[in-house]
DNA sequence: TATTTGGTTGTTTTT
DNA sequence: CAACCAAATA
């Protein structure tokens, strides 16, 4: 929320009005007037985007150019000034908390809830659509939705279904392999046809799991995360009367964050808006973070042609950041090629240098961001907790900032890391409701049969599952019935039995009590706060966890209740909209920006925030950009866009910071700051060093610029142009190559200039790739 | 069947 | 320097 509030009161001061003023206005006046001094308030690109009525519209918003307050106030205008209905207007955001923000501004600007009306992400909408018909599918409304790690398990479960080796193909990148399918809309049967002559022996593979899996999740009535986008797509393109009635439903469709949206994203979009074309769509290629997990930046760049006709709205100014910041942040993403070319400009102040810190090690780089913190906390009466961030690559380095922050008592909040729903005790207790809500569900059943321990090992479980398949029988059933299971100990059998009885017993609880109760209930009866409390380690920790999952289960009735209307939620027990709900919330949605606390978090979960004060910590080579993307092009030009979302998250600091020595997989190896870093001019910045470094001779030589130059086949003296960059081999059409992990190849074309110089290369052993000259450690191969 | 120990393993980002 | 896994012990 407080991200788009000041977004929003930045561009006010900008116009020069009173936000006192605008305050007293917006609680008194009429709700067509409120609307009415809002778009007073916006420049004259936002006002096109918001007064556009019917057609396709494509906003291009930069970072902090204010496309909140573009959307809410389109939407505000759509229903007070057009008079279109609430609920003809579907709204996706990318998280859930946006959406809750969306939704509370709406509310504010109409005095009140807009009934009907549909705000949520992608995922939510699909899974409220399955609900309603997911019998048409062949599943029934109370099926589960994995978890990532349930999905995981089901993927190991399946290979070893199979016989296929864990070890051999990891399931993880058969899952990986899957989802990316998915994504792309692509159905067991079609990826089996595209394998099946493929020399790619883990396309086989993936083939048989993917077939193998599908078949699993619909007898366990359960979907994945993609299933809830996949098979609505399936529904609306098999029933073309249920593609009408949303269509209708629906006659104005706005998408935010559309960069990031995959493929069966798109395809569901399109279905519902293609006819009416009433598609307002909101982004920012430069912004494009998610690659990686099947979002295809195409679908922003391709708006055009895909929608002929559609207005082209800019918003170009940036009503966030200081200039300098800005500037920073436009000289480092003008060195990605694949891009629309655009420039950001402000009107705000120039502000501060951006500070570019040199540390000794991470825990030296924690130290100096948590003294600069109570530093900038005592000098400017202003700031607070709140207005400071942490972000970083990856969870890994949040440990040792966190320590930082704890050191010297800065309360902070993490964002990720270890996610709340993801810890083990709270995966208990909810596999515990996924299985009184859907008795089938295989992966809750197999978590909890022996939590708290009952004396149900290993080898009585596998008993049981086995039996279980030969009745055909779900594993619950099939517990309800273990007395007649053959060699299995008769204590195992009653301990099973016990259990069976116990999750049917609170199946039938769940028709009449809120999920609160229900939750404090099954805890105390099978006393977990004392199971967990004799664990040595984390027990404190674990029964706050659980503790808090039941204050949440309690106010969660209050909440719905204000938020889906009843005929959505018409057939459904407490606990399966709860469940519904919480498959779906993400760490980031639970970060409360209200609390006095820094927050600590990925430069991904950081995308559509904004902070007064930002730190990046770990700019270094091979974390940032990560080692990974040096051999493709694409990636370092996405982990450069990652690196342009972070600087444009603060408004009037940027801190960088870099260590010298950085531990990664148990070992201290040296470091040297990011390339990208070099985009930067240096007028912009103001290079420190912690104290523990200010000691060293200046030009204290970098032990990572010798391994580097070593590796290169370099002297020591040729030490100083490695920085520089003016030592880069040359290449030419034609030549042969040898690279480390590729083997040898012959350049077929050269692209891009400068550190940014790429080549392409058709390898003899593993076909064309392209490669970023600066980290390829290409060498010449003569024939 | 549960727990402990020692060895191996490995780091990207997440709806 | 973890977390995770397999084998060994209680």
């Amino acid at each position: 929320m407080g991200a788009n509030r000041s977004e929003a009161e930045v561009s006010e001061r900008e116009r020069g009005a009173g936000v006192e003023a605008k305050r007293m206005t917006a609680v008194e006046a009429p709700p067509a007037e409120r609307l009415a001094h809002l778009v007073r308030g916006l420049n004259p690109q936002q006002r096109e985007a918001v007064e556009h009525f019917e057609g396709p519209l494509l906003v291009l918003a930069g970072a902090g150019s204010g496309k909140t307050r573009v959307l809410t106030v389109r939407i505000g205008h759509l229903i007070l000034h057009h008079g279109v209905s609430p609920e003809r207007i579907m709204a996706v955001t990318f998280t859930n908390k946006a959406a809750g923000e969306m939704r509370e501004r709406i509310r504010q600007l109409l005095g009140g809830d807009p009934p009907g009306m549909w705000i949520g992400t992608f995922h939510a909408f699909g899974a409220r659509m399955l609900r309603r018909h997911a019998a048409l599918l062949g599943w029934s409304p109370n099926f589960s939705i994995l978890d990532a790690q349930a999905n995981l398990r089901q993927v190991e479960r399946t290979q070893e279904q199979l016989n296929i080796s864990t070890r051999r193909w990891a399931p993880e990148a058969v899952r990986a392999s899957i989802s990316r399918a998915r994504n792309a809309l692509i159905s067991p049967q079609q990826y089996a046809q595209e394998h099946a002559a493929g020399r790619e022996p883990l396309g086989k593979v993936v083939a048989d799991v993917y077939a193998a899996y599908e078949v699993a999740l619909r007898e366990q009535n359960a979907f994945d995360f993609d299933d809830l986008l996949m098979k609505p797509v399936e529904l609306l393109e098999s029933y073309p009367e249920l593609l009408q009635s949303y269509r209708r439903r629906f006659a104005f469709v706005l998408v935010d964050e559309y960069q990031d949206t995959n493929h069966a994203q798109y395809r569901l979009v399109d279905l519902i808006a293609r006819e009416h074309k009433n598609l307002m769509v909101v982004g920012d290629d430069d912004q494009s973070i998610y690659g990686w997990r099947g979002a295809d930046v195409r679908n922003i760049l391709d708006f055009e042609s895909s929608f002929p006709g559609a207005r082209v709205v800019r918003l170009e100014q940036n009503y966030r950041s200081t200039a300098r910041i800005l500037e920073a942040a436009n000289e480092v993403i003008r060195h990605n090629l694949q891009r629309k070319a655009k420039r950001l400009r402000t009107e705000n102040p120039p502000g501060d240098r951006l500070a570019l810190v040199t540390t000794a090690d991470e825990s030296d780089e924690a130290d100096w961001i948590a003294a600069e913190i109570l530093a900038r906390l005592g000098s400017e009466d202003a700031l607070t907790h709140r207005d400071f961030t942490v972000l970083y690559r990856t969870n890994a380095q949040s440990r040792a900032l966190e320590e930082g922050m704890r050191r010297r008592a800065i309360p902070y909040q993490i964002v990720g890391s270890v996610k709340f729903y993801e810890r083990r005790e709270i995966m208990d207790v909810l596999a515990y409701l996924r299985l009184m809500s859907n008795p089938k569900d295989r992966g809750a059943f197999e978590r909890v049969v022996n939590y708290p321990r009952r004396g149900v090992g290993d080898v009585s479980r596998a008993r049981l599952l086995q039996w279980a398949e030969e009745q055909g029988l779900s594993a619950l059933e099939a517990a309800m019935r273990a007395e007649a299971i053959a060699d299995l100990p008769a204590a195992s059998a009653r301990a099973l039995v016990a259990f069976a009885q116990l999750v049917q017993r609170y199946s039938a609880l769940a028709q009449q009590l809120p999920v609160g109760e229900l939750l404090a209930q099954l805890v105390a009866e099978l006393d977990i706060m004392a199971t967990l409390k004799q664990e040595r380690l984390e027990g404190e920790e674990r029964t706050a966890n659980v503790a808090e999952l039941i204050a949440g289960a309690a106010e969660f009735e209050e909440e719905t209740a204000a938020e889906v209307p009843d005929d959505e939620t018409e057939g459904f027990t407490p606990l399966d909209l709860y469940l519904q709900r919480i498959a779906l919330v993400t760490d980031i949605d639970r970060h409360d920006p209200n609390s006095d606390a820094v927050t600590l978090m990925t430069l991904h979960n950081a995308k559509g925030l904004e902070f007064t004060c930002v730190f990046i910590a770990g700019v270094e080579e091979g974390l940032f950009p990560l080692m990974r993307s040096y051999d493709e092009p694409e990636l370092l030009e996405e982990e450069r866009r990652l690196f342009y979302v972070g600087l444009t998250r603060a408004k009037r600091k940027v801190y960088v910071t870099v260590a010298k020595l950085r531990r990664r997989a148990g070992e201290l190896l040296p470091a040297m700051r990011s390339s990208f870093l070099e985009a930067i001019p240096r007028e912009l910045l103001d290079e420190r060093r912690s104290t523990r470094l200010a000691g060293r001779a200046p030009d204290w030589m970098d032990a990572a610029r010798i391994a580097r130059a070593r590796h290169r086949g370099h002297g020591e003296d040729a030490l100083e142009d490695i920085e520089l960059n003016q030592d880069l081999p040359r290449f030419v059409k034609g030549e042969r190559v040898a690279h480390a992990q590729f083997g040898s190849g012959r350049v077929m074309g050269i692209e891009g200039f400068g550190n940014d110089l790429k080549v392409i290369v058709d390898f003899d052993r593993v076909g064309r790739k392209k490669l970023v000259v600066r980290y390829a450690s290409l060498t010449r191969d003569y024939e």
